[in-house]
DNA sequence: CTGAAAGCGCTTACAG
DNA sequence: CTGAAAGCGCTTACAG
């Protein structure tokens, strides 16, 4: 920024008659999270400084700050995609509590393009960020490692990486799906088939694997059948999908994402497969989309607010406690009840 | 960041034989934007260096660099709300964009509030952005005033303030609203009132305004009717609303933005209001809830991608030739036939 | 084409 | 409780 006449510490300090050294305590000890004064100031001089600072609007350098201090408050928030609905509430969430915590946030998609993870890793890391939060893609396991290696605080957030040794914040994927195979099978559902990515990241895996499990509990193993669609053009995906499973067969479909759900009930709504009577769901996360459908849809309600506010906590947390070893916190999801999973008789 | 042992330009220099200012003379030519080289290095000790950049990962610390160079290379945004679809489609293609062009992105969201806008813009500029674009809320005419006043390059996106010196980049909102009364109007709707928000910005003032130009066109003023609905709980204020309406005469809506429309067609449905037969409606930008709702709906569409593009090419227009005069750029509207404009007989 | 020097604005030990 | 000094890593004129 072309900054005609910032005012620096330096006048201030001139003004008050005092060492710009001083200023900064003073300016620091208001900034100051918890009430205690590291470097104590004379209550009288420091109020003169603050009314000083106050008058001629004094904002700080943060690239001085950051120069010096080697701490930038600023995080980096490295999702799949800020346009996605589920990613942009959480992004919305962290920004608020960031700011209320006085740090900024920067935020980058990948589009799970590990080439893009990378390159949004390093650019984040050059800015200075002090810890990353982010949704590891596919492949993306010696990237994140590394960063790890250099002593950077990291939190992962909806998708774990196991092998590695890092804090996380994730979502019971696999009693998720167990639920909703429950819910389908207590409806009179019993041929209950799962759509899903074809992408090898953990939460997907879990979702999987809980739809499985649960199947198998339910004896229903031997009807047990996962689609992999691959992610980007969804819709066209989904239509390809649906165009191989014989829905005189099939019951019901449990959807693995919110961006298959979504496009999924508009797949089925194209093919003409009346909900519930034809074919029962499961939905993973809301959508605004539903609220317009003639059946309420049943669905997986992830707690938005708790990983928003979860993530930041650890990785502050983690940047003011570096030696604290690396926590995995697993959230509970709720399932939202709705006709998609009651099969009229 | 707690970087144990970052390379610096001193230790490339060292290795290399060189001075500190020649390496970094050689790593901004390979980072300049255009081919041109400012500081010429011999393309022998250049490509050495490089390879030892290379070798040790070095990056950039840019803390330092925009401390001295007093340039940040990061812009803020400021929108309404990122978690809105509109918004967060526009801050993905921003943050794609600039991410191509070597700028990161900062996102804030002011909901409206004149004192976030403020907070946001003085953190931003203190984490020293070198541009802003900016949705401008109600009464924040005098806070970016003042940045103006201080240099700061500035585009306003999605609203105008009028009275001021700016870049601006908005929609022709007049022409989207008359264009919506026009076919409804030749859809067989006659008693056709908008639906807005109670809320001083230019964008739905404009909107209002080309609805009474367009009704007063047709002779139908003495039928104009504009309804306010407050900022915040949309379904709640919509239910509200509707209530007072009498669906005996009123014949159409048209909804002033996207959210007030999907919250519109939610509530109508509520009601048991058939689309078309009994009512009318255009919406403001098209949404996901529509795709599945039985009718389909008209509405307004807005060129999103332009929105971003051209308020990220302005602004760093802005950034590297701060003398230019300020420009306005209107973009047009697309009107998107739907069934919802067609009343059937 | 290359080097030495100054300095961006701030914070951080270190003395007093 | 306060001040003087050094230095974070880089870029920028200015000489050569």
């Amino acid at each position: 920024m072309i900054n005609k006449k910032q005012v620096t510490i330096k006048d201030i300090a001139r003004e008050a008659g005092v060492s710009p050294a001083l200023v900064s305590f003073a300016l620091n000890n208001t900034i100051g999270e918890n009430g205690q004064k590291r470097y104590k100031v004379n209550d009288e001089t420091a109020s003169r400084i603050l009314a000083i600072a106050e008058k001629y609007h004094y904002t700080q350098n943060q690239a001085a700050r950051s120069l010096r201090s080697r701490r930038s408050r600023a995080i980096g928030v490295i999702l799949s995609d800020i346009s996605n609905s589920f990613f942009s509430s959480i992004a919305r969430q962290i920004e608020d509590e960031a700011f209320s915590a006085n740090y900024t946030v920067l935020f980058g998609s990948t589009d799970e393009k590990p080439e893009k993870m990378e390159r949004l890793i390093r650019t984040f890391l050059s800015k200075g960020v002090d810890g990353l939060i982010i949704v590891p893609c596919e492949q993306c396991e010696p990237i994140i490692a590394s960063v790890l290696e250099r002593g950077v605080p990291v939190v992962l957030l909806d998708r774990d990486i196991e092998s590695l040794p890092v804090n996380r914040v994730v979502l019971d994927n696999e009693s998720a799906c167990r639920q909703a195979v429950q819910r389908l099978v207590e409806g009179g559902y019993r041929r209950v088939e799962m759509i899903s990515y074809d992408m090898a990241v953990s939460n997907i895996a879990h979702r999987e694997a809980g739809y499985r499990a649960e199947m198998a509990e339910l004896g229903l193993e031997e009807v047990v059948k996962v689609h992999r669609v691959s992610y980007g053009d969804v819709d066209n995906a989904m239509d390809g999908c649906l165009s191989n499973i014989n829905f005189e067969e099939t019951d019901a479909l449990i959807f693995a994402t919110n961006t298959l759900s979504v496009a999924g009930v508009k797949a089925l709504h194209r093919k003409g497969l009346a909900l519930p009577r034809k074919i029962g769901m499961v939905a993973f996360d809301g959508s605004e989309a539903f609220d317009l459908y003639p059946t309420s849809i049943a669905y997986i309600q992830q707690p938005v607010g708790q990983f928003a506010h979860e993530a930041l906590l650890r990785v502050i947390r983690c940047i003011n406690h570096p030696s604290e070893p690396a926590a995995t916190l697993v959230l509970a999801p709720n399932f939202v009840d709705g006709d998609s999973v009651r099969r009229e008789e």
